[in-house]
DNA sequence: CCCCATTAGTAATCCGAATTAGTTGGACTT
DNA sequence: AAGTCCAACTAATTCGGATTACTAATGGGG
């Protein structure tokens, strides 16, 4: 019914195996298995190695490495789990920190994104099981408590930007005391005495530790916290704005202010541009999450705190590359909680 | 030595095996595989079945993937390379769209970010074939012309916002003449007909593309084109900022912009600012690229066009996994290129 | 010349399921 | 009573390498 070479070349020649490329070099798959691993003791001297890589040159062979992870019980692979990092805006930084951590010990990133759905969530969990992750990243958007679905006891987790209520499991978040500590600080080295605080009003660490952050900053130097000074709305530009306007209409009006996110200092420099007022001659200004598009497009470019999310991907990563393998009776972790400095960004706006 | 009952506790229960569940269900491992994948013709009786499902809830068993693929010598696995979709502000969607995509199949997705370097591309090509991937999306952050690597011959690929120079890969772009097109229609439709384009200077499809769109649209109501409105810049808020003033100081000013990209429009927002101009009233402004960070932060908010990257993210997996499988006999994928439509997201600033 | 240590490999088995080719014990036919 | 079917399973093999146990050949010492 066809012509041989007709049929040959469309018959799609199959991927050759180790055993294939034995035949080619007149070894045994085990040799070829040796000189692919370099195994040690086994005593392949250099020209029959030659042999063996002419031949998977020639067949221009690869290792299957779903029959190496079946074999070694190793998949090389770790899950990474996120509610919306994915999609958000800057956080993708947390999976490049990941990934960049990974691939420099030769491991894949299976990355699913649950969107905060359920199901997605015990789903991913489920195959990231089934495909014999060596661990999981569990990562969210912002720094909150979360509750980890519980298949995933048993197989080691590191969380990321989040932590259980019960401390049980090691986890890395940003220092967000430190954050409003610095941020604070950078402030009152310029000199600035009253400086105005737009804080978010949810109730996440974030909120408090950077107020935290600010009150330790204040007290270092002994200066009375004033509770005026404070302002709190939604995380967004129309809130700040109100806040700030309420704050430059303090009869002591402070020289600074020190913003919850860039977004909001988006809104406190509306604020200020319709006042009239110049930054930083009139009011120096600190925000917070270098959102680089925001930040560094806003007139003149805002100084900001950064969250460390390329380090939290790479510290998560990286511990649990060090953690596994070492305890060969346990996948639990020791619950150490890591918080990474926010660096401050300097640009022009103070 | 050792109490049994600590030896047993301290020694780390090895995952269960189907072989495993079969012998607490009282049937062989065959059987066990036979229900778990409710395989035809196998005439298990219900009964049977239910005292499998019974031990693999005992043992909490989960069938292993890797060694299913082993043998079905399918991964379930799709590779998505990209040069920074990852990082970037907004295109995670893409990653959004592709997994949602993959998950509706049963699919999961091993991401790698090569952050245009060019040894991880090769090493991420070369990994992911290793790992068996049934295809692969390469992505990039713009529009624009690509080399993949070589190795990736023999594997499906479905480019993502790019497209090589031959064309002999299928792609999904965004539709930039329609985009162009229909943002300046919207303009025309409030009854602008002096609409100033601040343009972008890179020589990419984008470029050329939505100023095609710009003229088209003034075609179909017969306006002259006139060049002057048009201005070219770096694309970046100062940029758009000198070419807004630019428009502004011509003798027929334009009573509407049409910005090359979000960020630019931010530029214009500044300059009409500061010639204190209203948006929309005095000038109307249509961005690109619907950057929620910018466009809904803006005062008034920007109305703007969006990428399609959560569709173009679907459709190149989509598209994957409809045309695998089907051809056994060749793996590469008929050279379509889709455009997939710009829609325009209403705010305020027309 | 015999024995032991190396060197250079190889055969056989395993990983954990999927699959193919049977096997066994009735029920039904004729 | 012998043969045919079919339901209900199972033994054996396979996927593509990793590993362990073992063998043949060579060389040196005594």
């Amino acid at each position: 019914m066809s012509g041989t070479p007709d049929k040959a070349r469309r018959h799609k020649t199959k991927k050759p195996s180790a055993y294939d490329v034995a035949r080619l070099a007149g070894v045994s798959q085990t040799t070829v298995s040796f000189v692919l691993n370099d195994t040690p003791d086994s005593n392949i001297p250099q020209e029959t190695k030659e042999r063996v890589w002419a031949a998977i040159k020639e067949l221009n062979w690869r290792p299957n490495s779903i029959a190496r992870a079946l074999t070694s019980r190793r998949s090389h692979t770790i899950g990474l789990m996120s509610d919306e990092i994915v999609t958000s805006t800057h956080a993708g930084n947390i999976i490049q920190g990941a990934q960049d951590a990974a691939w420099a010990s030769g491991k894949m990133l299976l990355v699913v994104n649950t969107s905060y759905n359920h199901d997605i969530e015990q789903g991913a969990a489920e195959m990231m099981l089934e495909r014999q992750v060596e661990g999981i990243i569990y990562a969210t958007m912002y720094h909150r408590p979360v509750q980890i679905p519980s298949s995933l006891s048993g197989v080691p987790v590191v969380l990321l930007d989040c932590y259980t209520e019960d401390r049980s499991l090691p986890s890395v978040v940003p220092d967000e005391v430190q954050g409003g500590r610095t941020a604070t600080e950078i402030l009152l080295q310029k000199g600035h005495r009253r400086i105005g605080f737009i804080n978010n009003i949810d109730p996440i660490p974030a909120t408090f530790g950077r107020l935290e952050g600010y009150k330790q900053a204040l007290a270092s130097l002994e200066i009375p916290f004033d509770p005026a000074l404070v302002r709190s709305a939604r995380s967004d530009a129309a809130g700040a704005y109100d806040c700030a306007l309420d704050l430059m209409d303090l009869s002591e009006r402070p020289t600074a202010l020190f913003c919850f996110s860039d977004t909001m200092a988006m809104g406190a420099y509306d604020a200020l541009r319709k006042l009239g007022l110049r930054i930083p001659e009139d009011v120096a200004i600190v925000g917070f999450d270098n959102l680089e598009l925001i930040a560094a497009q806003l007139h003149p470019a805002l100084s900001t705190m950064a969250l460390p999310h390329y380090e939290m991907g790479q510290w998560a990563v990286k511990y649990l590359l060090e953690h596994i393998g070492q305890t060969d009776d346990t996948h639990i972790l020791e619950p150490v909680q890591e918080r990474l400095a926010c660096p401050f960004v300097e640009r022009l706006s103070v």
